[in-house]
DNA sequence: CTCCCTGGTCAACGCTTGTTGACTTGAGGC
DNA sequence: GCCTCAAGTCAACAAGCGTTGACCAGGGAG
């Protein structure tokens, strides 16, 4: 055994890190606590010590944060562009947010958890660039977003995993752009 | 006990009711056969003797045909609305493809099954509408659909869970419009 | 060197799950 | 009335799960 010096914050830190990348690949029933520890090279027990619970560990390899740009000031063009690229480097600098979308289709804990990360951070932010009904146009900008995700990462369908980021913005950015500051959308 | 007369039929049919029901409700693993048995009224075995396996009444229960309008000789507009309709429908008439939305996130197998619907039953009759590029235009209709069922069905997101078909026509037709029809949009 | 606290191990528990096989019951054909 | 086969019941199985508590070890402080 190479025996790995002791280290407590570093083993949590294999630990969280595991489970993250075991949750956004089979969503949160499917992982358990062994094949967590597995991972991580770690005993079992070693998971309750330092998250107490799965749902411990879930909820903190879930926690997240979209810090979305400044959008106000910008053009439908420019907002679009910010927009995409955010979420573009959310998906790929860390699986967290697809962590929380694959659970959030089978635990209603989890899809809570991902609704409020759609009201309380990307709707604010959105809202500012909303020329009116701003709780919609926030919405249908999410459902936009997560369903690409969705039919992208999760079921990977060909032609939307194919698309580079530049892809990306030239497909569905007028669309953001259009939920935001489209002015006769909407009945 | 009321002891329901003796009809193979029929009791199959109701395990694959409440079999379909928990799975739209819960997803594939959360179900559990003897919830189905109960919430049928029958034995935990009867689930094996009609259908096999859990698997198998999933398989069953997320049988899924589109049965899409014809849209050719359509303008954009009317493309929008026959669309917004049918999948309006679609989610009202029966919860299959919640049942698969849902799943498709926990399970590669029933994301597949997803992804074969997007491309063998959508995909040929959103192409016929294409001006170009039919396969990426019908994947972005497909993430716009799924990602606003995401948000409205699974999150619950008030803003989409309040809007009434009209509003969903005027919200997001026009995107799906956009999508198969602006000779403008990609790169 | 010795204490002791923290990081780590081990074996087991109780429970639920999918699944099986042997059994019982009911109704229609002779 | 009886026989038979389909429909339904019952109890149990093996396996896997989350979780627990008692135990070991190793290295810095005195």
């Amino acid at each position: 055994m190479p025996s790995r010096p002791r280290d407590a914050t570093a083993t949590r830190g294999a630990i969280l890190d595991a489970g993250r990348a075991q949750f956004a690949r089979d969503g949160f029933e499917r992982v358990t606590i062994r094949s967590v520890a597995a991972e991580a090279g770690v005993d079992p027990a070693m998971v309750m010590r330092y998250f107490t619970n799965k749902a411990g560990l879930f909820t903190e390899a879930a926690a997240l944060e979209l810090v979305l740009p400044d959008l106000r000031g910008l053009g439908p063009d420019a907002i679009a562009d910010a927009l995409v690229d955010r979420f573009f480097a959310l998906f790929e600098e860390s699986p967290t947010l697809l962590v929380l979308l694959r659970a959030a289709a089978t635990s209603p804990e989890a899809a809570e958890r991902l609704l409020g990360v759609l009201l309380e951070q990307a709707g604010p932010a959105l809202a500012t660039a909303a020329v009116d009904r701003p709780a919609e146009r926030a919405a249908l900008v999410g459902s936009q977003i997560l369903g690409f995700a969705f039919v992208r990462l999760v079921l990977g369908a060909p032609a939307l995993a194919a698309m580079s980021r530049e892809d990306v913005r030239a497909w569905v950015g007028p669309t953001l752009a259009r939920y935001l500051t489209d002015p006769d959308l909407g009945p």
